[in-house]
DNA sequence: CATCTATATCGATGATTGTCAATCTGCATG
DNA sequence: CATGCAGATTGACAATCATCGATATAGATG
């Protein structure tokens, strides 16, 4: 399970020898399922507010305890979501010394919009 | 229930008066909950299968019958699935005849990207 | 009207998910 | 080393969801 999405890697230059984009032919199962993937992890209403205050607060990123109290859930909680919004490569976490702070990965919401673009 | 979303009047003007995007306060539970809809709509590989077949097929639109088969799934779950893209405000269903035909709702994928890009 | 066909709805079931309380880990500081 | 604190992990539970088989609806056609 590590480790499972990348964003960047998941148009890997779908065709190596040249241009045409080359009749897309409709999703097929897997590159559905990677898809899916990230759209589950925005698919809840506490994560895109996590992710909206991530935003809001870029600079040098937020830490948790900055995080619990405006969503109105248990420490947890709030930890669980965060991973899942880590690991479908929307966030990064950074731990200073106690804390671990999350950051938005750069590029990563246009990347999602991008594959709007090309279902 | 009847109508949930209509993407078109989800970002309804926010600000009246003028200019100034005017700093945005981190998305509310309840705007929060709206768009999350949105994306559960697309959590799921199978409805994004559907969506990029239906978008492949643009002309007159897909019958349920043509997205039965290369999805591998019953007819009421392919009707359950359309359902929802319907309900989230992607997918525009017409009767004609027996018939039912589903088309992409011009623009609403861009307008998820907005979302997005908004958050 | 009887029948056929395409699609929708219903009811049930197994799987997944969001949440919490309890516990664990690891850093910092007395 | 002991204590305290930030955050992660675990286990449990209720709620939601995807899927299916059975059935209902509603055009079309004989």
């Amino acid at each position: 399970m590590e480790r499972m999405n990348s964003l960047q890697t998941l148009e890997p230059a779908v065709d190596a020898s040249c241009c045409v984009p080359s009749e897309r032919p409709a999703l097929n199962a897997e590159e559905a399922q990677q898809k899916a993937l990230i759209f589950k992890a925005l698919a809840d209403p506490n994560r895109l507010r996590l992710l909206s205050i991530v935003k809001a607060g870029e600079s040098g990123g937020s830490c948790v305890c900055d995080l619990t109290e405006p969503l109105d859930l248990g420490q947890p909680t709030v930890s669980h979501h965060l991973k899942i919004l880590v690991e479908a490569g929307l966030l990064h976490r950074e731990k200073r010394g106690t804390w671990a702070y999350y950051s938005l990965i750069p590029g990563a919401l246009d990347d999602v919009a991008g594959i709007l673009a090309t279902l």
